[in-house]
DNA sequence: ATTTATATTGAATGAACATTCAATTAATTT
DNA sequence: AAATTAATTGAATGTTCATTCAATATAAAT
């Protein structure tokens, strides 16, 4: 009895807001108070959902997550071929669409913050290594069909991630669009090699 | 006439009491206060020497730069010879000086303020452009040596860094110490087999 | 010793902050 | 309709913050 939780979807609605603030002004300077008035409720209703702006911030971190493993959301008519799936997500990721997942902004900011705090820091290799997990299965089926060539599946797909982490830290401090796309071809071109593929000449024999 | 200036020293006082607060209590919390009491002098004088806390930053980015560019400096010994000092360099970048460089959590955090501040993006810019400038020479340098196979040094020299700021992008959150230095060893080999070096055999040829 | 430029202090400002607590409102069950 | 549970509000707390301004102290030059 009593009157029904609204727990789970304020809590999603107040994370979402809580992003939109810091997408817009900064993590520093997103408040409690900013995120409770961008969505016309009370700052007290904020501390009722979340104990403390940390665990505001955890709650964030998963919304993060959540995002980033959309570039692994590929059309169905790719996901019936390995090869063509792998290209795809490659190119989801080494494109304009990584940017419109989530605002870098605020990732690194949650990412700074795993140096002075374990749950963040924890929670932040969790999601590392959840898109590098996702990335070996696209490898391993690749692998099982003879589609590339991968001695170590785990290691290819961490590299890979290793060459997209240190690209974008680069490229998103270029304003000129020319250099900017210029680079990511280059970036995205290194990881290709990286994956080792059997062309299709190969595939024949 | 007048009393000497003391801008400079001041500034740079101010500016390493600035960078051991932030590393301390994180960048966010890095209050002018807190570093006039950390170094007994009063926070008006903070603000005599930088118009605002954002100057401050600016400094610090700059501090930051100069802490890094130590990974080019390397025993006289080594120094003779181009392949040396670049597998020397190399060896500085994969290992424990990287961090006692300069702490990753301020280095973040600054960077993360690149997002909604054009001078702090510049400036960030021209950090990680002088790293990779001095590299790409070293790595000129090889290459007129006959020491290593370098068609686009520049671009060498980029790859490089993309691998290493992916590297400690993932190895900052990496607790265990021995997958530390696994992770680490590996990320250095990808970056020697960037490098093409000659082997010695092939040299004598 | 007076002038001059800079260093340094001290006090005050108002704004924003996270968090607390008690009170009220609204929905659901018996 | 009475009881129950959760949602939501409102007011208040004390702290910290960057920045300002005027006042004072100190050193160098005339």
């Amino acid at each position: 009895m009593g009157r029904k939780s609204l727990k789970e979807p304020r809590q999603k609605e107040i994370i979402k807001a809580f992003y939109k603030v810091a997408k817009k002004e900064g993590l520093e300077n997103a408040s409690i108070a900013k995120t409770a008035e961008s969505i016309g409720i009370n700052p007290s209703l904020v501390m009722h959902y979340f104990k403390t702006r940390e665990h505001l911030i955890y709650g964030l971190i998963e919304y993060i997550l959540d995002k980033y493993l959309l570039i692994y959301k590929i059309p169905s008519e790719y996901a019936a071929h390995p090869r063509d799936t792998l290209l795809k997500v490659i190119d989801n990721i080494f494109s304009s669409k990584w940017n419109t997942l989530f605002d870098d902004s605020v990732s690194y900011s949650c990412y700074s913050l795993a140096f002075r705090n374990k749950i963040i820091k924890e929670k932040y290799k969790k999601l590392l290594d959840a898109l590098r997990k996702r990335l070996e299965q696209l490898i391993v089926d690749c692998k099982s069909k003879g589609a590339l060539v991968a001695e170590d599946p785990a290691l290819t797909a961490d590299i890979i991630f290793v060459l997209v982490d240190g690209a974008y830290y680069y490229l998103s401090l270029v304003d000129d669009k020319e250099e900017y796309q210029h680079k990511l071809l280059q970036y995205k071109k290194q990881a290709l090699t990286h994956l080792n593929f059997v062309s299709s000449a190969q595939l024949r024999k």
